[in-house]
DNA sequence: CTGTTAGCGCTTTCAC
DNA sequence: GTGAAAGCGCTAACAG
């Protein structure tokens, strides 16, 4: 059947397809192409006969070098590690394929360098359009492509300057939706924990989020803290301060922690852990994005659901129109939360002794010397 | 309309830093290559000048259209939800900008269809070369590949009738550090709890290190349960029925669960939640790859972690050694297990009333109709 | 409807 | 050392 080439693998070229079928190869182009009103039904069938006979598959890196089709489309990714990184790949994944189109992966693993250098191999391999999801930090090769009107779809953050469609959580509703949550099951110190705001907008879009919904209560109080979740035992003290503040300020409030995203959540686990405080008991625990193990830590952590799927599988559609040529006006598409429900915020009402800030302060030893994770 | 192309910017070609340089476009074609010692100093000067102005970056598309070298790597997931697959693909990912080579990521999403459609995508982008991780179903596309001398690594598991090379974990070995593990700290009755052995080597492998540690001991009992883990349900009920089984068997040993990967893991640590079961007081429990909330649930999962970084890492440094051109012998590299020890094995030594299949049996209550995840 | 003729951007003989 | 020319596999004018 097949013929084997000294070179090994043996690609079968339209030439051999057109000559096997007695056409030319504009006609099988023109097959290829899905031009079928523009063959002759005989035609059709001899060159369908004669592609699946000797297996042809045309190379996509023939027909892009010629017009630009090169049903390529690059992902950036921030942090690979990142479980809400993953599940957005995920569907942008399954999008991609169902559309014939094929992703080519980068982890920027949160690095400048790295990311332009990715930006660099994408572009030449030149991918159609491209899906990003990255550090704000130096934008200016993206602003490059914002004026080239090249197609580009924002995941979850926007970037400065730039007028991309963005596709990601509607954060501020999130945000208060938690918010509302904690409040309403009796919490009334409550901190939200995050990475570094920075110029990150999801992240300021959280907190804005947050600060509205606390601004409703007088009589509560709110407070965003930064972790750096790469520095051992970081969260573990920012969040030990934050009670021993609380408790400081002769806070006779119930405590909550909101954790601004699955890297932090791990975090305070592990935190709350070190520090042998427990949930809901001592401090309420509400965390952005539900991982696999919410419900398995203590008596399961309260989550604020992001549609992942959906995130990354619309975003490739919609980057899908953009390179089809749709020229409109910048868009976002914000999806909605979901809240779930779980024992690390239940109701504290009539159980004044629980998640008191002066409770807590007499479980938490002084800083220990060794980073707190672990154990 | 407008003048740009597809692409957005302009691609700069060679031809015109070519002209710009006042060079020919065979000099620049040889700077781009490295052949540095066919080009005069002054030469190679004025196009490495030329190429910095003009921003050029030559298309790989092109390139990869003349003869082959496309610098592109296709990986198969069979999982990308997996977080071994994830952890994997980030040490591959990384390998790969490394040696400035671009990954091309299917998800067949255990698949046959899709795997088959991945591999002729992946085909016709003349990726140089393959990264294998899926079911071992249906595999002669596979075969052919190795008919045609196509340089595949294989992930984790071997394809019958191929010999690629492979890269995993030593299973053998790490199933007994396991088995003796939990023999040592006092466990007699064993269930290795896996997903379809089918023809999956490496969970072959690990039962056949489980079951070597345990014909070693005479005293104890070994058992291997098959679970279905997309399932709802279905991992709460098989391991209720052996907890069950070992009780009517009069077993008056001490009994352990060993999760044979991390999916089994989560569904093992749903369902003993589910039946209100704890660790190591009802049942000691091991799994299978470190996940991140390992230190989290109960007194922390004891794990055997693999080194799923450099398995990808690992692999496609061997890839690429392929690729450029050896010939040797199938290879197999299998890396080493390292055993991570937790509360959930912690010792019953001195314990009778623990983990006692007799003492389990009167926790558990009949089967439920509902599924049993979640609560 | 169908085929001929040019290239796409780059590498690679093969001369000079 | 350097360059001209001939393709790689495919698509896209432009005829018939």
């Amino acid at each position: 059947m097949r013929q084997h080439t000294k070179t090994g693998t043996d690609r079968v070229t339209i030439a051999q397809v057109a000559r096997e079928a007695g056409v030319s190869k504009t006609s099988v182009s023109r097959y290829l192409g899905g031009e079928f009103d523009a063959l002759s039904a005989p035609l059709r069938d001899q060159i369908s006969k004669t592609i699946a006979r000797l297996g042809y598959q045309p190379s996509q890196m023939a027909r892009g070098l010629k017009g630009g089709r090169t049903r390529l489309i690059g992902m950036l990714v921030a942090d690979i590690l990142n479980p809400y990184s993953v599940a957005v790949l995920h569907g942008a994944e399954a999008a991609c394929q169902k559309h014939g189109y094929t992703l080519m992966l980068c982890n920027t693993g949160n690095d400048e360098a790295r990311e332009k250098q990715s930006l660099a191999a994408l572009h030449s391999y030149s991918v159609e359009g491209l899906l990003f999801n990255t550090q704000g930090r130096n934008v200016t090769p993206l602003r490059e492509l914002g004026q080239a009107a090249f197609p580009v779809v924002l995941l979850d953050r926007h970037v400065e300057g730039c007028d991309f469609d963005l596709v990601g959580l509607d954060n501020v509703k999130a945000a208060q939706l938690a918010t509302h949550h904690l409040l309403a099951q009796g919490y009334t110190d409550i901190a939200l924990v995050v990475q570094p705001l920075f110029g990150v907008s999801s992240r300021q879009g959280r907190q804005a989020g947050f600060l509205q919904a606390m601004a409703q209560r007088s009589d509560c109080h709110g407070e965003t803290l930064e972790v750096d979740v790469d520095q051992p035992g970081h969260v573990a003290t920012v969040v030990r301060e934050y009670f021993l503040r609380r408790a400081a300020a002769g806070s006779s409030g119930r405590v909550a922690l909101l954790a601004g995203n699955g890297m932090v959540s791990l975090q305070i686990a592990l935190a709350l852990q070190s520090m042998s405080l427990r949930f809901p008991d001592d401090v309420g625990l509400l965390c952005f994005d539900e991982l696999a193990w919410s419900p398995l830590v203590g008596s399961g952590i309260s989550t604020i659901e992001q549609p992942t799927y959906d995130i990354g599988f619309t975003a490739i559609e919609r980057l899908l129109v953009r390179i089809h040529g749709e020229r409109s006006v910048r868009m976002e598409m914000l999806l909605d939360p979901r809240l779930i429900c779980r024992g690390s915020t239940a109701s504290v009402d009539g159980h004044p002794q629980r998640a008191l800030a002066s409770s807590i302060v007499s479980k938490i030893r002084p800083a220990p010397m060794a980073p707190a994770s672990g154990s």
